[in-house]
This record gives C-alpha cells, sequence and structure tokens, in this order.
DNA sequence: GACTGAAGTTGAATCGATTTACCTGGGAGA
DNA sequence: TCTCCCAGGTAAATCGATTCAACTTCAGTC
C-alpha cells in the first residue's frame, strides 16, 4: 500500500478565509480576535468563511507579530525518572489549562548536552524556560539567561542568583528522617548514596550533620557513603557498611531506589530492615509500601513541583516586574515498617 | 528583593549582525548557512559579528519562509504512566538527536482534550504529529487529519486506515502467556481487569478467547472481568473470582499493576500467587520483579516504541510518498515466580 | 579594448499573521 | 445646508528570517 495519492491539502492562508468572506485581511484578523469594531454580521461570515475552507490559525506567523508564542521550554535530566515524569505532568497540564505549550528536552545530566538545548530552546523563540540545571552549571551562565528570556529554576537554592525557584524543602525532610531516628535512640546513622557533585545531595549531606551536631553526635565520615543512585549503589553500600568494625543502626538513604538496594543487601546478610537496622528512603515511589518490610521515607509532591513551576513562570510573564519568588515545597515523613520495630533505649 | 533592573536584552536580528559585519541581510543569512557562494572571510566576519552582539538565531521567523519547523507534536494520554514516559523519552531522544524538538500534550483519554490539543498543536505548525489516539475517536477524523500534517499513531492497528503507525503486538504477547498457562495444565483461566472500551483491551481480550477455543477450552465470561487499571480493581476482581463456585486456577491480568492487587486480594484471602494461583502480568515495570513472588509478566519496550514512532516521522516528512508503515514491536513473555511452582498436571 | 564567465554580494519579494492610521458614508446637531 | 462624529472597514507597515534574480567585480581570453 502506498500513501493516500491525495494532494496532502493547500494551505488556507488568511488571505483566503478573507476573500471567501469579501473581506479584507485586516477585517478578517479583527473578527477572529474578536475586536469590537468589527460587527457581528461581519464576523459570522468570516467564522463561516474559516468553517467551510477549513482553515487552522497559524500561531506562529503571529508570534513573529505578537512576540509571544505561547510555549514554554521545560529542560530536565531524564523523564525515565518517575520523579521527573510527575513533574512534568504537573507543568503540562498547568499550562495545557492557560493555552500554552510545552517544549520538551532532556539533558541526561550532561552539561554540554543541556547547553544545546538551551541553545535550542532560545531559538524556537519560547516565551520562558523552566530548566532543572545540571550540577556544573556555572552560576553566571544563568544569570545571563535571564536576558534572553524568563527563566525558573527547578532547584531550590542557588548561590547569589536573583532567579525564581522552586525546589523540595531538603533541609527539612533530612531534619524530619533524622529526628525520628535519633528519638528512637540511634547515634550511629548512616547517609548513603548519590555523588558528592550531586547539589541536592551536598544540601542533605549538610542537613544530617548538622541534625547530629545538634544531638551532639560525633560525626563518623565512615558512615557516609557515596554511590551511584539505584538498587545496586545501595547494596554495595550496605555491603560496606557492614564491614565496618561498629556499623550504624539506622541509615538515612539519598533516595528510595537506594534504600531498596540496602534492603537487598541487609538481607543477603541475613539481617532485616526494620528488626536489625532502621531504613529511610527519600521520595516516596509508589514501590515504597509494598516493600517487605515497607519503607518509611521522606515524601514530596512532584507534581505539585511541575505546576507551581509552571505557575511562576506564567506570573513572570504577565508581571516581569514582579518580586523573586522562591517556592519551597513541604516534604513529609512517611513512617512505615522500616522504622517501626526498632525503637532503642536511649542510652 | 525584587526582579533584576538591568532591562532584558533587546533582541538582537541578522540585520544587525548583518549592519555589523557591513554585510547585507541575504549576506549574512547565506553565510550562516554556510552556502558555499559566500567566501570563507565574510563568513569569519559574520559569525564575529554573531559573537559579538550575542545573536540568537530566530527558528521561528526561519520557519514562516521554509515552511518547516523542526518541531514534531506527541499526544498521549497521560505523563503519569511510566510505560508513556519512557515512550516520550525515547522519542524524545531521538528527535533531539535530528535536531527537532518536542512539543508535548497530554488528553487524559478524553476526546474533548484529545481534539483541542490536535488543534493546538496544528496551530503551532508542528511538522508531524505523533498520536496516541483515545478509544473513541472516530476514523474519520484521523484520516482527515493526514490532510494537515504527517501523522503517526501510536496503535498497532487501525482499521480501515492509511497511516503509519507503531504498537505493540498484544496479540502475540497475550497468546504467548496463555500457551504457557495452557501447556502448565491450567483451564480455567481469568482475564482481569481494563475497560471494554479500550481498544487495546479489546485486542487482548479477542487473543485470550482464540488461545482458548484453540485448545478446545469452552469460554466462560464469568472469568472476564472488567474494572479499572489500579491495584484496587485487581483486588476487588480477584476478590469476585474467588467467590465464584469454580474460581480459576490462572489469571492473565490487562496490566502489572492489576496483577499486583490481584496478589493482594489472594493474600486477603489466604492465597499465594505462585502456589494457588498462576499469574502473568503485562508490561513488565520494574516492580515486577521485586514481588513475592516475583510476577510472571508480558514484557515489550516502550522506550523502543518512541523511538520507533520518531524514526517513522522523520522518514515521513523526509520521503512523504514512501510507503505506509506498521511496525509491531514484539513482546516477551518473562518467567517468574508466580507461574513457576504451579504445574498442574493435563488432566 | 571588448567580451566572457565565475565568484561574491545584494535588493526586494515572501512567508502569514497583527496593528496602526486613515478612509468612507450616513446620521445628528446647529 | 454644513459640520462633526461615529461605526465599520481597509491599506500598508511590520515581525525576522530565506531565497532568487540581478548586479558588480575582476581575471582571463582573443
Amino acid at each position: 500500500m502506498t500513501k493516500s495519492d491525495r494532494p496532502r491539502r493547500q494551505k488556507v492562508t488568511l488571505q483566503h478565509v478573507a476573500d471567501s468572506a469579501k473581506v479584507s485581511k485586516a477585517t478578517a484578523s479583527l473578527a477572529l480576535n474578536n475586536n469590537p469594531r468589527i460587527s457581528e454580521s461581519t464576523r459570522q461570515r468570516v467564522l463561516e468563511a474559516v468553517e467551510a475552507l477549513g482553515y487552522v490559525y497559524n500561531q506562529r506567523a503571529a508570534s513573529l507579530r505578537t512576540q509571544r508564542s505561547y510555549t514554554i521550554g521545560l529542560i530536565i535530566k531524564d523523564l525515565s525518572n518517575p520523579f521527573n515524569a510527575e513533574l512534568t505532568s504537573g507543568a503540562e497540564s498547568h499550562l495545557a489549562e492557560h493555552d500554552f505549550s510545552l517544549v520538551l528536552a532532556t539533558t541526561d545530566d550532561d552539561l554540554g548536552k543541556q547547553t544545546r538545548m538551551i541553545q535550542t530552546m532560545l531559538e524556537r523563540d519560547v516565551d520562558g524556560l523552566i530548566l532543572a540545571p545540571t550540577a556544573s552549571t556555572p552560576t553566571t551562565a544563568l544569570q545571563r539567561l535571564t536576558d534572553y528570556c524568563p527563566l525558573v529554576l527547578l532547584t531550590p537554592y542557588y548561590t547569589g542568583l536573583d532567579v525564581d525557584c522552586v525546589g523540595m524543602d531538603d533541609e527539612n525532610g533530612t531534619a524530619r528522617a533524622l529526628e525520628h531516628l535519633i528519638r528512637q535512640g540511634h547515634r550511629r546513622i548512616a547517609f548513603v548514596g548519590g555523588f558528592d557533585t550531586d547539589l541536592t545531595r551536598q544540601r542533605r549531606v549538610r542537613s544530617y550533620r548538622h541534625s547530629l551536631q545538634r544531638h551532639d553526635i560525633a560525626l563518623d565520615p565512615a558512615l557516609c557513603v557515596a554511590g551511584p543512585v539505584s538498587r545496586r549503589g545501595g547494596y554495595d553500600a550496605m555491603r560496606q557498611l557492614l564491614n565496618l568494625p561498629a556499623p550504624p543502626t539506622a541509615a538515612y538513604c539519598y533516595s528510595d531506589v537506594i534504600a531498596f538496594g540496602v534492603m537487598l543487601g541487609l538481607r543477603a546478610a541475613g539481617l532485616e530492615a526494620g528488626k536489625d537496622l532502621a531504613l529511610i528512603g527519600f521520595d516516596d515511589v509508589p514501590e515504597a509500601a509494598l516493600w517487605h518490610p515497607s519503607l518509611t521515607t521522606v515524601s514530596n509532591d512532584p507534581r505539585g513541583l511541575g505546576l507551581n513551576a509552571a505557575q511562576l513562570m506564567l506570573r513572570r510573564i504577565s508581571t516581569p516586574d514582579a518580586p523573586i519568588n522562591r517556592v519551597i515545597m513541604p516534604s513529609r515523613l512517611i513512617l512505615r515498617e522500616s522504622t517501626a520495630a526498632l525503637v532503642k533505649e536511649p542510652r
């Protein structure tokens, strides 16, 4: 079978509509934009012509004149991550409600690709750019970017940067998790997973240290292990921790997937989370509730994050001179079995 | 803090570049497009001017003239579904490699919203549209759509439609699952979950029936239960099935999430998948390998699906008159514990 | 010295809309 | 009757690129 021989319909422009309705192009345009200067009868004639000819409005052509594309760029690291998928979904919904379209690009956390994608977005002339910057992005590059288009960053804080941003409350979430463990009597608490180049991890590690210090618990560098954000990463880290002269009695993981790996690592050593080690994850992915034991974790709202980013962007576009907004999404600690059974006596 | 008072930089156009390089706009344009008629020295001057002024190419303006936007629209039902997220990711990667951008829209499986999103895409003047049509989409609407722009459908088959499409091999996947169960000796095999309005489900149910008939197994309508695609849906369906005078000994589920619900339903009745009931899911979501028992499931490759859709689209754009392509992605049966232990004697 | 041709450059039209400033015909008011 | 206004419309400029036909040099040829 070959492609239909019917030729692709030749494009109908506003001029054709105008001709068919026996008015000028200007009138046709004004009529379609519901300009009150056009009489109702004329407007009807135009609308009928649109219908009859199957005219499709050309937003692209219009935007050349109006300097508005009703398009927002979203650049994230990776759509396979459910967190980012939810975030994107939230942003898209909100934008669609306001008749904006979403142009999507991913960077795989690669600075070069990020630079190219930003360039592409600017060339596409988006009305605004929502960006989850890779860790290595220089601050100056971001600041300069605001010269070219409205910008919203998907990160809770970027030091010394004059830009709207929205992020999760890593600090507070971490503090709650640590509070919970410390209140249960734990003193040897590990931080597991992620690499130190990751800004988010840096914040959580900082907050982890503060929490310990606040309770006069000595920091043991051996308890803070880096590694890939994957089950494997958690598994390996746990094996390593179990080999310490004094293994931890609790672990706070950079993400749920890492925590799952930790569970597997424990199990491989004949131990069980929630019984032999108190375990807390981060993200509250759907799986977290389903594991045995179910995973205590810090929950945040990726969809809400995307939605807020979109809101901030639309606000910035409508009032460019509004004060800078920084939205921090609250996070909650979801208590489940992986920390339930193990209440240690305070010494 | 208020937004930086530095005024947004005023837009640099090709005209500015041309002036700065002391050439005409035409020359500047040709130079940037590496036209061989422009001398190397002139090209360099233009490039320097671009650099000096911070010129950003305006793809939007160019596309008005060239009638190419290097933009592909993707309309799916729901990005929260990891399957669709992977699909989108695959499409985006491939498109980005070929310097196309992806405009994303979701329909929530609602025909009205789908119609609006298609309209928006056409107005944005996308070079092509990749669409996962909602079940209720009339064939004529899709056929007509091909008059307006190249179209690739994310569905394995649409009867009597002259359009490129790519889909999963539901029939074959289902047949394999059923073959496996029947070979194990099962005769009372349930089909669980999804609603009959769903075209994909219709295909799988059809294939389920064929498989049974091929082995002279009587169809029992009570074994084919519809319901929402969620854990809850699977749970409820299983409870219902267990109340039958002759409950099934095996179940084939519309999706993995439903299968998880079925497991929970079994467990609530003191039964265990893989021991008391052979269970097969569909999708091979990451969780499937992690449950206890791990879930036998039909696996397909959503990322590959998206990638293929993008490939088809780019091919259609470059050679509009090529024959219609229908790509069916193969599916595999992943054997795990949920069907492992239960080998029934053939009667 | 006139002619040819190639190389390099440019003016002007074009894509499809928006928008401004101007035009027109017919009451209303004096 | 004359002016003025108003409602309804339109011609033309504009947005920022591409593209083609035409033009200018200038070296080479006879």
